[in-house]
DNA sequence: CCCTGATTCGC
DNA sequence: GCGAATCAGG
């Protein structure tokens, strides 16, 4: 066994395979997946570029370019000044640190044919119900209740989910996260 | 917060 | 040429 490592070294193969995929409109990390564990979707991204590939999809448009993004000076490297005085509170979280299993790529993992599924989300009044005893009030929230208003503050039925927010937000975990989604998706 | 691609720059 | 780091948008 001579086998040799050519660990990320673009053959003509996978050069091709590259190209195919990210025409079809696969993710950069769904390719990166898809070509070998050793390749990571800035991998991808950056022969994408150098291929002059960036554009697959560009129907009539001139793009006037993403923009010009002043580059400072943005290099790695990390300082290692030893001046870590006190110890940051930061734990491994061992159970989430995977080498890289980007199994994440679900975005069109199902792409697969005969996918139509008639997929009817309608979660309208999905909210969290909150007991009525757990309720709060405006002047019941403190530091540490999730300010995410629930109801209609014209009516009496108004109140705030009261659980337990976390460290980075006034709003609990389930809160948190749908804030973040719409105003992010929702912005203009 | 998650993800996406785009760009820059050190190797 | 390659890819990590970083940025910017959604």
């Amino acid at each position: 066994m001579v086998s040799g490592a050519q660990a990320a070294g673009w053959t003509d193969e996978r050069v091709e395979l590259l190209k195919k995929l990210w025409m079809e409109g696969l993710s950069a990390s769904q390719i990166a997946g898809e070509l070998g564990e050793g390749v990571t979707r800035n991998a991808v991204i950056g022969k994408v570029h150098r291929l002059k590939l960036s554009a697959r999809a560009k129907p009539t448009n001139t793009a006037p370019r993403a923009r010009p993004a002043p580059r400072p000076a943005a290099r790695r490297v990390v300082s290692p000044s030893a001046g870590m005085s006190h110890v940051s509170a930061k734990p491994r979280p061992a159970a989430s640190s995977m080498p890289r299993p980007q199994v994440m790529g679900a975005t069109a993992l199902a792409m697969a044919p005969a996918m139509e599924t008639e997929l009817y989300v309608a979660p309208a009044t999905q909210e969290l119900f909150i007991p009525e005893d757990k309720r709060l009030n405006l002047l019941q929230l403190n530091e540490h209740t999730c300010k995410w208003p629930i109801g209609d503050p014209l009516t009496k039925d108004f109140y705030f989910c009261g659980q337990h927010s976390q460290e980075s937000g006034p709003y609990c975990e389930f809160h948190s996260r749908r804030a973040y989604h719409q105003m992010d998706k929702k912005r203009r």
